[in-house]
DNA sequence: AACTATTTATAAGA
DNA sequence: TTCTTATAAATAGTT
C-alpha cells in the first residue's frame, strides 16, 4: 500500500518586488501600513541603540499623517538642523565643545575654533550681498494637544515669537563674529538629501 | 587513510542583539552607520511604493545631522502636520475632498463635512479660553545653500513672514468657521508618537 | 489579521 | 573603512 504525502504550502511566501509605485489600491494600503510600521520600528531601534535623536514624519497618500521622534524632542533636532548649514558638498566641521571638553581635547578645541573662525570670516565677506538664495521655510509643532483653530493660532503666535528670538540670536551671533570671531557660532555638520521624484540617493558615503 | 574535513566558518554570522544602548564605541559607530543607511533606504522605498511624503531627520550622538525627504519636500509635509492636530486619542477624521470627488462619493463628502463642522463647533466653544497648553514650536528650513550667518538671518526673516502668513490664514479659517462652518478647514488625521527616554511605543494599531 | 516562504537587513569577524 | 557570511528580521502574497 502506498502513501502519498501532500505537503500543503500554506503560503506562497514573500516575493521580490520592484520598488515602484504600487498601483493596486488594496495592496498599496496594506504595504503602506506594514512598511510604515517597519520604518518607525527601525527609527526607534536606531535611536535606542545609538542614542541618536530621530524625527520621522510620514503622510500617507490618503492624507493621514504619522510622526515619531526620539527623546530629545524633534524641536532640538530641528533647532540644530536650522543652525547648521551646508553648501553643496562643502560642509562645516562638526564642533561640539562640550564633547571635546569631556574628552579633554583642548588642543582640538582651539584648532576647530580657529578653523571655524576662518571659514565664517570668508563666508561673511563673500556673501553679505548674496543672502537671497533660500526658497523654503518650514514651521512645525510637535505638541499633542493642539486641537482647535484657536489653539493653533496661539501656537502660531508662539512660533512667531520663537522665530523673533532666533533672529535676535542670529543678530547677536553676527555681532560676535564681527567683533570677536566665531567661538560662539559652532556649527553642526549637516547632510541633507532628497529622494522621490529625483532618483533615490540616500547618503552612501557619509 | 583518514581525511579530516575542516569547514572553516568565515563569519559567525548575524546574531540577535538586545535593543538597548550600545556601549562599545566602535560597535556603536558601525551600527549607527549601517542602520541609518538602512532607515533611509526604507523611507525611500516606502515613499516610492506608496507615494507617501516622508521626512526623516537623524542626529548622531556625535552631533552630525542627516536628513532625507520625499519629493513633495518636507515643507509641505510639515505644513499639513501643523494644520492637523490630535488630542490624545481623539483624532479628527481624515477628509480629502479631492479624493472623494475622484471616487464619486458625494454623499460621503457631505457627511464628512457635517461631521467636521460639528466637531469644530464643539471644540471652538469649549476651548476658546484654553489655548495655552502648547509648549514647543519648531522652525526648520531644508534648503541646501544657506551657509553663512547673513543668509541664515535672512531665512529667519522669511520664516517669520511665513509664520505671519500662517497666522493670517488661521484667522481667516476661524472667521470661516464662525460664519460658514468648517468646509474649508478639512483637517488631516495626525498620529504623533515619541520613542526614546520613555518606553518605545511606535504605533501598533493605526 | 494570520501565516510562511522568501527576501532583505545586519552583527560579527576578517 | 569595506567585504563576507550566517543568521535575524521584515514582508509579499495568500488565506
Amino acid at each position: 500500500m502506498e502513501t502519498t504525502t501532500i505537503i500543503k504550502q500554506k503560503s506562497a511566501g514573500r516575493r521580490k518586488i520592484e520598488i515602484k509605485k504600487i498601483e493596486k489600491k488594496s495592496n498599496l494600503q496594506v504595504t503602506f501600513s506594514k512598511r510604515r510600521k517597519g520604518l518607525f520600528k527601525k527609527a526607534a531601534e536606531l535611536s535606542v541603540l545609538s542614542g541618536a535623536d530621530i524625527g520621522v514624519i510620514v503622510q500617507s497618500p490618503a492624507g493621514k499623517i504619522f510622526a515619531t521622534g526620539s527623546r530629545a524632542s524633534i524641536d532640538a533636532i530641528i533647532d540644530r538642523y536650522l543652525a547648521g548649514t551646508s553648501n553643496n558638498n562643502q560642509f562645516h566641521q562638526v564642533v561640539s565643545v562640550d564633547q571635546l571638553v569631556e574628552e579633554k581635547k583642548y588642543g582640538e578645541i582651539v584648532k576647530k575654533i580657529e578653523e571655524e573662525k576662518t571659514k565664517e570670516k570668508c563666508l561673511m565677506e563673500s556673501m553679505v550681498d548674496n543672502a537671497k538664495g533660500f526658497r523654503r521655510d518650514l514651521a512645525i509643532e510637535d505638541h499633542l494637544t493642539l486641537n482647535d483653530p484657536v489653539e493653533r493660532m496661539a501656537a502660531m503666535e508662539e512660533l512667531k515669537k520663537n522665530v523673533e528670538r532666533k533672529i535676535e540670536k542670529m543678530s547677536k551671533a553676527k555681532a560676535i563674529i564681527d567683533n570677536e570671531g566665531s567661538e560662539n557660532l559652532l556649527i553642526p555638520n549637516v547632510s541633507v538629501d532628497c529622494f522621490g521624484g529625483l532618483p533615490v540617493r540616500y547618503l552612501e558615503n557619509n
